[in-house]
DNA sequence: TGCCAAAGTAAGTGGTTATTACATATCTCT
DNA sequence: AGAGATATGTAATAACCACTTACTTTGGCA
């Protein structure tokens, strides 16, 4: 039985971008079992294909993970430029932004979260990870810039990121294990993230 | 008396203390390969003993995993403990030497050290974990009392006590994943808890 | 139009796993 | 020395997986 020559009720042979699809479909799996919980054949059944064809786009296992965090990085690279940009209010309100913003992405994205900074399997030194995690870094270094001093020498800006980093990061990490159970209201939250913001920068 | 009168060169059939000797195991893989990397059959391999002997003193792999897990956190505890008893110096000393004491355990062991906080997989809302979790916050919360002004709410206790977890356990991860590559000195690094705990509780 | 490389499939290969039922070895106590 | 009790082993079940091989379909391009 043949149908219209391009549009069927059957699924085409070709996805289109299985690849893209695949990346997709395990960025889910990764939220809802982990980054160790889930397999590749699942994560083909899932797509709808079949479990050989995410090896016509990724070498191994591995490689679809990485394509998962580096993807989780860009975008939250991506929020947290927007966040700083858009920031209004004291001078430290980009730095408060780059915090809420780095929470609400690990409760949005616990898993992809986890595998982002967690990625200790066949991945050890990767360069590409480290440079997009880089990347993130020079924005909170370039508002951290913004607010101290002129002249300020650059390892001490280096410092106060790595400061802003620290708090930010237990926090985020602290939240979505459920270590502690003070239900913060997101005002809570940003006021807590503007008065440790300003203890450490002053 | 543990060796069998007519044994000599084979183990004995009787281990002893194959739940003790199979956590040991157990840690011991976790810290190699994390807590998703092993298996089972592997402890008992490596334990000298058949696959199904875990089983024995286990109802299920989740059962070891969280032994260890509780290990773990109780060994925190204890070293935390310690460590702010024998803290000598400013008033803050004690305080400094906590987070010390937290960011060597990760250095330590980094695979309990994520598994005492990423465990996510069966164990939901253990409420034996949260306890032990609590009991070690409240060294924290203790050594925070210590040094805040007679008559300090609670509330605010447990807030000033979050913010030292935060920034601890932020630096705690990130060192262990190697997302900064500052390579501080020890001295550098107790300078960094002091100040920054000074900026915290001030 | 016809051909080819890309992208898919089906059917393995060679593992590994958690868990169980049942058998057996050893210890302790009398 | 014999009887439980306890601790372990054997062997099997019933999966599931990563990855490969060899074949098929398809769309785009010469």
């Amino acid at each position: 039985m043949k149908q219209a020559p391009h549009q069927t009720d059957r699924a085409p042979y070709h996805h289109g971008d299985l690849r893209a699809h695949l990346i997709e479909t395990v960025r889910l799996l990764v939220e809802e079992k982990g980054a160790d919980g889930f397999s590749i054949s699942e994560a083909a059944r899932r797509a709808g294909v079949s479990s050989a064809a995410p090896y016509k786009h990724f070498d191994d296992r591995n490689e679809i993970v990485r394509a998962v965090a580096l993807g989780g990085i860009e975008r939250m690279r991506q929020q947290m430029d927007d966040a700083a940009q858009a920031a209004t209010g004291d001078e430290m309100a980009a730095i408060t932004a780059l915090g809420m913003c780095y929470a609400a992405f690990a409760r949005r994205e616990p898993g992809v979260f986890r595998l982002m900074f967690g990625l200790t399997k066949g991945h050890e030194e990767d360069p590409e990870l480290q440079a997009r995690g880089d990347a993130c870094f020079d924005v909170v270094k370039r508002e951290v810039r913004a607010v101290m001093p002129p002249g300020t020498p650059e390892a001490e800006i280096e410092r106060r990121g790595y400061m802003l980093h620290m708090f930010v990061h237990g926090h985020a990490f602290l939240e979505i294990d459920a270590k502690h159970d003070l239900n913060l209201t997101t005002e809570q939250e940003e006021a807590m993230m503007s008065d440790i913001s300003h203890r450490l920068m002053r």
